[in-house]
DNA sequence: AGTATCCGTAAGCAAACCTGAAGGGTCGCG
DNA sequence: CGCGACCCTTCAGGTTTGCTTACGGATACT
């Protein structure tokens, strides 16, 4: 029989690439992988690994194994999930990731409801880009991820991931006071804010992608002067008069900013959602930490301006 | 991660029922299933065991994870299959079981047929009672089975198994040739053999459920004189004039007996048919020997009485 | 009551696994 | 073009894991 345990690291090859990435995720050294793959390909008698350069590709055989593994690890877990399930109570720990406006926003008030009312379970938070948060969750590393939407902006698919909406938030341009200076005051709308400095995420965010987007609609490529993925740091950046740049309501709910903020067209919306992978979906932590983020995150965000 | 070797001892255990028969049947000591039970029990932290006398009884949680890991353990073979098929030839080795005159009227043939087409290919033949043989098959102990169905006779099921009809044959009467005494010579038909020895199978086999059946309708309780499963037997004492029998076509294929042949009502066929794994009906093995069986075997078996 | 069967635990032992070091090959950069 | 960085593999080693035998408690059958 077919060790599990060798097929996993076949399955995460293919997922990560190279055979030292998968060493460094299941915590081993890469010798031991390449012993176990070894031994899986003499077991199945046909060769799985090719050299391909400095690194090794699956053949054919090897992706068709890959295929029935996954579904057997989903199955997997969906079996420790509902065995748990049976359990009194909810108990386990849930690995939870959360982009940086929800964290600050809702977690700890989420968190404290959750120990509240399930003292037995362990929450293990994380703040991660959406991106990464929902590649982190398809590779088993994480188990609940708070990931966003930008409308019209593809979000990358994972099979066998379970996604819910959890809320929508407005998305405008904040621009410094009034009085910090003529050309800031002077913008009315995102077509007369080409000539000012952006604060922006790195290249490669849905956020970024899709605000530049935008600037090119209006008629310009906007001149991206500070760039981090910290979002605090953006409204910290236009508030001191430095940058314009975009902000969405979930930014605003801890503290109101002192900044200006201006309608983008069409008055866009991001889409905020909740995922998880189909196989633990029914887990009781997983449905008590997306209770709770539900009871704690209104179902419509809507500010005042 | 659930190991896969222990959920299989569980699975072995709802299917045998005692921890001793999963350890012989996996060639381990008893000892070694109950430790990795234990270890089992600790690592999803619910119970899956409760004594009941001198046995040990599933508790609901173990139910639901042997629904599971039945689902797993096809997947995994199906894997094991599916990559052995892209393999250049058909090789391997398959584990076949037949009933008796299966064995005796084609499966020579088949086999030189088998060793002949595909030389790497390893069949492992035994001669088993069709429903010991089906019941060794759901639990991995086989891989092809020639199994029977009588008709109106409710074949046992097993789930995930895949069948396939071979052939039909023809089920009459066998009495002692003419002259062998009056009392066998008066008889005409069934309702006749009320009051001579019978030769049968022993009582659970489907054969002697199923003629008794038919001797009840036709209005009498056989007087079972001979009991053996060993169908050369039944027809060695009727030829010597001793008792009659049921007697199939399959019997009469290899050497022509001087028994009698009588018609019973309705002229009732026997099917005849393969089943296997469905996770591992697509193994170029399994449809190697399928193929094999299918050339060898007509597939409707007319014999003149 | 006696016996056989079954399950669980403890201790010794063998196999499997993982680690670390060394080697050969490839890619990228100066 | 040479050097370093990176990647995969092999080999020898220590450690963990799992298996076996032996023993004891409990239960069913005769």
């Amino acid at each position: 029989m077919l060790e599990v345990r060798r097929l996993r690291l076949l399955a995460e090859l293919a997922a990560r690439g190279t055979l030292a990435e998968v060493a460094e995720a299941l915590h081993q050294s890469p010798s031991s992988v390449s012993q176990q793959l070894g031994q899986l390909e003499r077991e199945v008698g046909v060769p799985l690994l090719t050299k391909a350069g400095r690194r090794v590709q699956l053949t054919a055989a090897a992706e068709v194994l890959v295929e029935h593994t996954t579904e057997i690890l989903a199955r997997l877990e969906a079996a420790e999930a509902a065995v748990t399930a049976l359990g009194d109570e909810t108990a386990g720990t849930v690995r939870v990731a959360v982009f940086q406006s929800v964290a600050l926003a809702y977690m700890p008030q989420a968190l404290a409801d959750l120990t509240r009312r399930h003292p037995r379970l362990r929450v293990m938070l994380s703040q991660r880009a959406p991106e990464q948060a929902l590649h982190d969750l398809a590779l088993r590393e994480l188990d609940l991820v708070v990931a966003e939407h930008y409308p019209d902006h593809g979000a990358p698919h994972f099979d066998g991931l379970d996604r819910r909406p959890l809320t929508t938030d407005r998305l405008r341009l904040a621009l410094p006071p009034r009085g910090s200076g003529a050309i800031w005051d002077d913008i009315t709308s995102l077509a007369e804010a080409g000539c000012v400095p952006w604060a922006m995420e790195p290249p490669g965010t849905a956020s970024r992608h899709w605000i530049e987007e935008q600037c090119r609609r209006a008629g310009f490529e906007p001149e991206v002067r500070y760039e981090t993925d910290d979002v605090e740091a953006h409204v910290a950046l236009v508030e001191s008069g430095n940058a314009v740049a975009l902000l969405s309501d979930l930014m605003r709910v801890r503290h109101r900013t002192a900044v200006r903020l201006i309608e983008l067209p069409g008055s866009p919306r991001r889409t905020v959602f909740t995922a998880t992978r189909t196989a633990i979906a029914d887990s009781p932590g997983i449905i008590a930490c997306r209770a709770a983020l539900a009871r704690v995150v209104p179902a419509d965000l809507v500010l005042p301006t």
